[in-house]
DNA sequence: CTCGAAGTGTTGAAAAATCAGCAAGGCTGA
DNA sequence: TCAGCCTTGCTGATTTTTCAACACTTCGAG
């Protein structure tokens, strides 16, 4: 049953769309056209959904008198695959060195001692993880 | 100066050979075509490379007789905004829910008393960072 | 020197994506 | 009730993307 393909298959609009779900969970046209840059017609939304829907990346259900959208995929294959592909991409399938610039990210002011020792930390729970 | 803009202006070919440069760092041409999926011509590649420089997210050096493309953008930038996009589309905005994520991600075989140690030290040294 | 392999520059056409318009149905509030 | 608004189903055209072909240059081997 046609499998979701790479997200890589999927076209710019589309990519858009599927960012928005993912951010904000289930959603409607209205508010996925709010959110769309350089927002086109509520008539190009929906085709662009009618084809996400047609390759089984979306789902739909009815709500009262609209549709409502949600990811085919669940949130955490998403999240999961996701991150494959970021760690893979930019960190050369380092996942230490993925943690270490989301710490860096996530908080400026942690000081450069803190972050080494948590990567000690990280390597020490590995290890012994193994 | 057209500013690289966001990353979601992209096309679908244009995305896959950027995560290809930054996957691989410095490339040829034909370097790029043999890892693209569904390989078109090398005249197509160029192509697309060619877009790619117009729109100032790939620059290129000689070398030797031959072109070698790299992304406009520093390896440190192109990882930070890709970081800081992901963990608003699938985490709420939540770096630690990222990092933990990852976690899991670099090796499942992590005790979750680890994990959640992990968390709290996180905690900790972001508090005493602000 | 001559030939062939490997690159590049450019152009234009095929394919895909993107978009808008129109008709019709249902809900809501006055 | 019924008028206005919001939504969906459908269709076709414009724009963008994607691709391949051809001509020219350079480098190195024989």
């Amino acid at each position: 049953m046609a499998k979701p393909s790479a997200p890589s298959e999927l076209s710019r609009r589309e990519r858009q769309v599927m960012n928005i779900l993912h951010r904000r969970g289930p959603s409607t046209v209205s508010e996925i056209m709010d959110e769309l840059p350089d927002p086109p017609t509520y008539s190009a939304v929906r085709s662009i959904l009618r084809i996400l829907a047609e390759k089984d990346v979306v789902r739909y259900r009815e709500d009262g008198p609209r549709y409502v959208y949600i990811p085919a995929e669940s949130a955490e294959q998403s999240q999961e695959s996701a991150l494959a592909h970021l760690v893979e991409t930019y960190f050369a399938g380092s996942t230490e060195q993925a943690i270490t610039a989301l710490l860096r990210l996530g908080d400026a002011d942690i000081a450069e001692q803190d972050i080494e020792r948590l990567r000690a930390q990280i390597r020490t729970a590995r290890d012994g993880g193994r």
